[in-house]
DNA sequence: ACTCTTGATAAGAATTATTCTTATTTGCAT
DNA sequence: ATGCAAATAAGAATAATTCTTATCAAGAGT
């Protein structure tokens, strides 16, 4: 991936600290955090940052495509910073998101009735279950 | 499908007006209406139903299976009734999500990965673009 | 049909998640 | 170094959903 600087550059965005620490943090996470968690997380060595801050910065990154809002039934978004195709696992009780890859789904072509609906942006598999941990916790 | 009253006694839920005519209205919906949206509808019959009834009513149906609740990253929840396998179109720009089949996806077998995760429940598509009318809009 | 019990509802208060307002600060072009 | 527009922090406001409490009604047992 291009450097966050440029990405910012190109997209006429400042290049904040806040900014900074929020892309990184979300890059390096993969369980798609919501905003509070990001928060909390970003507190500890930016005790000042404000949650409204995480929110517009995330909102403001998805206008730009740097980030995608995750879809969910809960009731907090949440988010990741992977931008190329990928899929969902989620867990039906942990709700835990894990990320995976599908290429012979990614290249089949849809039934033929999508096309009369419009135009087609993407394509993506969500997978529903229970993952091991919980499994185990079950028993 | 047997009939909501049976659905209701099996579940032990008791068949009220409200559960009934909120479980019609969803299941005659063809737009995956938020629970505001299905509340609004049926004032016009029901001027004293309480928007409460209509989210409790909605979870209690959703915990019994009887409607679930739709993958959204839209700041409401949205319903449906339709329970058997079918995958979703979203548009863009208005929201609108359609229900379609596949069944060749359906019967497809998964990345081997996958199974080391846990216990697959579903798998379901989700096709993210424009609709017709949404394109002719923007012109 | 009548009564009782328990679960369901209406109304509005409360909570949770998110967005807005405003004063201040900061990145960055000059 | 300076100025300006954009970004931030703090807290108020809003939106979506859930909770509390006082009735109410479905359905079980008579």
């Amino acid at each position: 991936m291009e450097s966050f600087g440029e990405a910012c550059r190109a997209a006429d965005l400042k290049l904040t600290h806040q900014r900074l620490e929020i892309y990184r943090e979300l890059a390096g996470a993969s369980d798609h955090p919501s905003a509070e968690i990001l928060h909390k997380r970003l507190q500890k060595n930016m005790p000042t940052l404000s949650l409204d801050t995480v929110y517009r910065t995330l909102a403001t990154f998805e206008q730009h495509h740097l980030v995608k809002k995750v879809e969910t039934v809960g009731s907090q978004a949440r988010f990741e910073a992977q931008m190329t195709q990928h899929h969902h696992l989620i867990c039906d009780t942990c709700k835990e998101i894990m990320d995976f890859q599908w290429s012979s789904f990614d290249v089949a072509s849809l039934p033929e009735a999508i096309h009369q609906w419009g135009a087609i942006r993407n394509k993506n598999v969500t997978i529903y279950g229970t993952c091991r941990r919980c499994q185990s916790l079950k028993k």
